[in-house]
DNA sequence: TACACAATGTTATATTATAACAATTAATTA
DNA sequence: TAATTAATTGTTATAATATAACATTGTGTA
């Protein structure tokens, strides 16, 4: 059985695309631009998606459903995501802060709850719409 | 004009029936339950959603795409929100530690960029779906 | 009262995502 | 290598989530 150390046909068509991007991409908007290559329907998209998010190739801004390659080795093995979101120019890019991935690994509650996945998305003005 | 101190119509009708519920809403489930009210459409209920997100009253848990009442009277001037999902029951409760909020409300990366905001979502299983 | 703006009502439609089922491909193991 | 098992693909239809556009009504304030 393929252990994902590679990925399929159709998951590697979309991650190819979302890789060279340079903003999150939608899924419509990712079938729109892999129709040529074959993929004609959305829900081939989307399984593709789900397997390159579950295995940390992609993240998914949720506030956003948009989806964006990661950057971050670190992700692959934590499942854990931080992004900083400009609210104007709608810029996003992923925060690899050590300090605060540990904290937030770390994190306990007093519920006794135990995590094992995260997501945190900052908003504000990037510097460049801030000067504006 | 109306400052908000007090919520239109269809804002408390939304309100209140969010407030009562223990788990996040859907909006369609929302608007469901309150047609027997006289809220008839979807944009309804999404513009008392989006006011009332606005203001603080309730937040959106955007990995489930579903709103819960704010618990936390912090809130409601800071726009920030920590949430705990348990992935088996779904169960969603708001995290109120003050350390973690303070923390994340002072984060700055190396970017420049100014934060106003922010979202967090842990998830993992509660403390009743460990156990079983 | 007149102005400005928030909120409402309504119809239509856009956007995001999954169900269900059949067929195919690839890794595992007997 | 044949049989087995699981991942992946293809396809059609449909469910679920959310907004556009426009007309109207309510509410606070100058």
């Amino acid at each position: 059985m393929q252990k994902q150390e590679s990925l399929s046909k159709n998951q590697q068509i979309i991650f190819d695309f979302i890789e060279k991007a340079k903003e999150p991409l939608k899924a419509y908007s990712i079938l729109f631009n892999v129709q040529k290559k074959g993929i004609k329907a959305p829900l081939q998209v989307y399984r593709a998606l789900d397997k390159l998010v579950e295995i940390g190739k992609i993240h998914k801004i949720e506030s956003r459903n948009a989806f964006i390659a990661c950057k971050n080795s670190n992700c692959e093995v934590s499942n854990a995501t931080i992004f900083s979101i400009c609210n104007k120019c709608e810029n996003v890019s992923e925060i690899n802060n050590l300090k605060l991935s540990k904290y937030l690994t770390n994190f306990e509650d007093d519920t006794g709850m135990q995590y094992n996945k995260y997501n945190l998305e900052f908003f504000g003005l990037c510097k460049k719409c801030k000067a504006k």
